[in-house]
DNA sequence: GTCCTTGCAAATCGTTTGCACTTAA
DNA sequence: TTAAGTGCAAACGATTTGCAAGGAC
């Protein structure tokens, strides 16, 4: 998408140190659609980078997180991050259970909730998932409904 | 809510057996309104059993929910359980960040979300987050935002 | 040269397992 | 009697920490 630069500017400007892994970390992440696992980031950054351990991993997603550069999402089978939405207006996620790609939901439903009214709301949450058009075409019968029972509620 | 030796009387018919604990457990979910976590139910039972394991209340807990008796929800600062709710028709939940009390919600986002027509809707989770009347009464200001932070998104 | 970042090893936290003992039915 | 439930200790996977060496600026 080409953020990468910005992204690694923005860590310049914070005082952080660019290294070479840093830069491609932020690059995976720029390159990919859907959420990734702190594993699914070792496993890619370990083929360029033998020596990798899993506590930089863990380190980076944390200071990328605190930078408010990705987002991090709990989902049933654990913990996943993804590159946060350049949309600026609050909306919600269509969530892929087999690639995890994610598709913007401009609805909104607090606009539709009753609402008592000595609650008062701080957040809310709201996701779809699903399969997505891409999946469905490539999709094995029987596969995805399995995959669904284990993720997300 | 009286349910507890309707559950106890379930668990019997399914071959299982019905110790104090056990007996203990369900009332204690049954007494409570809100989200229990794992180490809740300990710190709440070994009061009563002493002798009590940390293993005992997972694979008693994992069996709760096996019956379908209690639900499971992921909030970022861990798993909590909460006895399942009796209304059978489908609603979502305003969920008390204090006292993690439930209310119903009787709106489903789903009917108006617009859904792509490729997608194959799998399921969804609607949740709303925020401080309910009881606690707002005797809630300390500025303590509720704080709190709210780190629970759920 | 300074201070941040890394890898390593070890610690920690939440959860699960194997096993021998106890107990409900 | 006997299969199921318990406590204990140990294993486990995910994540975090302290520390010394390496690297960005």
């Amino acid at each position: 998408m080409g953020t990468t630069e910005e992204i690694v500017r923005q860590m310049s400007q914070k005082g952080l140190r660019i290294t070479e892994q840093r830069r491609t970390l932020v690059k995976l992440f720029d390159e990919t659609s859907g959420y990734l696992t702190p594993k699914d980031v070792y496993e890619h950054m370990q083929q360029l980078y033998p020596g990798l351990s899993f506590d930089t991993v863990y380190r980076n997603l944390r200071m990328l997180l605190d930078m408010e550069v990705v987002e991090q999402v709990l989902f049933e089978d654990g913990v996943k991050f993804k590159l946060r939405c350049e949309e600026e207006h609050h909306h919600h996620h269509m969530i892929c259970l087999q690639c995890q790609k994610t598709l913007p939901i401009r609805f909104c439903p607090m606009t539709g909730t009753d609402v008592p009214g000595d609650f008062q709301v701080v957040k809310h949450k709201f996701e779809v998932f699903g399969i997505c058009g891409d999946c469905r075409e490539t999709e094995v019968p029987g596969s995805a409904a399995n995959e669904a029972s284990s993720a997300g509620g």
